[in-house]
DNA sequence: AGATCTACCTGGTTGC
DNA sequence: TGCAACCAGGTAGATC
């Protein structure tokens, strides 16, 4: 389930692999993976890659057409839960869950190869859009705060008034970005916050925990290369080493490693949610 | 407006 | 062995 870590760790595998590349041509096997972009496939084509970022759980890949330094375009990928992205040989031929592929022409040494988007459970999507249209998609334009170079005021600040349950608040992506299911288990395992506290509940002094708790399972998955549940992988086809280091997250029934109570699973926000009942107080 | 719920998907696992 | 039921979860959209 690709979540910023993840995300982060497919953007630094894929950029050396693609960078300078020059995209000849798109083919799209699934028409609804591509529904933003496809008609500006002629318009585009080729471009030269200069570039992947992310932001939230967006890969983006900045794009050059017509010989430019500066991107005019990108490709704006969301792999939700069963995304990948991969670097194959040319003749590689796209198998069942193979979305979209982008043919990639030979660059001095490097042969002529294919960047393959699939997707098994296909609610993942590619945009190709122009920079200057990001501020019309309303997903990007409502996106909150990137959350590892928050302050605590800043976070207090998104949190704003609300009441809802701090779970749900994490998971909303106009709140704060890039947080999924897993790592807010997790960051409010290590903060010592309940999932169903109300926001608006939570003091100064917990609100800062608890962002240097997300901030800390965030730069620590990063540095395993994420988690891998499943069947995640990064641009080379590696797996993360996260999923060995989770408190909580999938250890219902399982001792809680601080206090020895059974960690309990629950619904919050309409997810499964594993939590300590003795460490995590306050709903 | 904000909080909550459901649809969208498919493959793997569970249970009979 | 076969097969149905269930589960995973990010986001859009609907409802209350």
């Amino acid at each position: 389930m690709p979540e910023l870590p993840e995300v982060e760790t497919i953007a630094r595998t894929l950029e050396p692999q693609v960078r300078e590349r020059v995209i000849r041509a798109a083919h799209v096997l699934l028409p609804k993976t591509m529904a933003v972009g496809q008609e500006l496939f002629s318009a585009v084509f080729p471009a030269r890659v200069v570039g992947v970022r992310r932001r939230a759980k967006l890969l983006l890949v900045d794009i050059a057409a017509d010989g430019q330094k500066t991107p005019t375009h990108l490709l704006a990928f969301h792999l939700k839960m069963t995304g990948k992205l991969f670097v194959h040989d040319a003749a590689t031929s796209p198998h069942k869950h193979t979305r979209v592929m982008f043919d990639l022409a030979p660059e001095g040494d490097i042969p002529e190869s294919r960047l393959f988007f699939d997707d098994v459970r296909t609610f993942g999507y590619c945009r190709l859009m122009r920079p200057e249209d990001l501020d019309s998609w309303p997903f990007w334009a409502n996106l909150g705060p990137e959350p590892l170079t928050l302050t605590p005021a800043e976070f207090s600040r998104a949190l704003g008034t609300r009441r809802g349950g701090i779970k749900s608040l994490l998971l909303d992506q106009k709140v704060i970005a890039g947080i999924g299911n897993i790592y807010v288990d997790e960051a409010c395992f290590r903060s010592g916050i309940h999932p169903l506290t109300g926001a608006d509940r939570l003091s100064d002094l917990q609100r800062a925990a608890l962002l240097q708790s997300i901030q800390d399972v965030l730069t620590e998955s990063i540095a395993e290369c994420g988690s891998s549940i499943r069947d995640y992988r990064d641009a080379n086809g590696d797996a993360g080493a996260f999923q060995n280091l989770f408190r909580v997250y999938g250890r219902a029934g399982q001792p809680c490693m601080i206090c020895g109570t059974m960690l309990e699973k629950i619904i919050a926000a309409a997810r499964t949610t594993v939590f300590c009942p003795c460490c995590q107080q306050g709903s």
